[in-house]
DNA sequence: TTTCTATTTGGCAAAATTACCAAATAGTTT
DNA sequence: AAACTATTTGGTAATTTTGCCAAATAGAAA
């Protein structure tokens, strides 16, 4: 695998790493249609807020997902709506097996 | 989140998790149009043949790609050609940043 | 059968990911 | 300012993933 190619599988790699998760997945889908802060997002997983702060984060990165500021909230808000579709793939692949 | 709906994220992500890693990135892509079989596939990337096998296996646990013996070797092809269309919005996802 | 080639499997150490707690930060409200 | 709420960050232990080596397996060819 040559240098430039295998930049270029690396970088995609880190796209589906930071999808590759089912609470990652889950804020994509609860975010598709509506903005939702930390604090919301928290409660519907049932997880430590820290944690959902670093998943979110991931997707930041990525800008996966966006979030602005709004009193003392950040609402996030689904970014790259085609993601959406990875998911009916996905779904294919999981009625495979 | 319910039950129900934790379960199907975590079918989801694992699916995301079996395509991210660009070893495996890479096979997708060189077998979706030919087949090829594991020393073939191991030389284009470059890593240890048992290595490559275990790429190999993850894919095929999710039935993503398939593989036929032929005399001794096993040749591997794409099983899912949606998982191409994954590829075109994780390029969207890599040229925001 | 013996030898050779291709592939898979088992084991293990290194690296990466994850989740929690505690503490820090940002901003509101009193 | 002080108290309060939301979010982020640092640290750490547990778990998972990864890649190599060595050995086992499968089949082809001599």
């Amino acid at each position: 695998m040559n240098k430039a190619i295998e930049e270029q599988y690396l970088d995609k790699a880190e796209v589906f790493k930071a999808l590759a998760h089912p609470t990652r997945l889950f804020i994509i889908h609860a975010i598709k249609d509506k903005k939702l802060s930390v604090k919301e997002l928290t409660e519907l997983v049932g997880i430590d807020i820290s944690t959902m702060s670093k998943h979110l984060d991931i997707l930041k990165k990525h800008k996966i997902i966006l979030g602005e500021k709004e009193k003392n909230y950040v609402y996030y808000h689904l970014a790259i709506p085609c993601i959406l579709d990875f998911m009916n793939c996905a779904i294919k692949v999981i009625n495979k097996k």
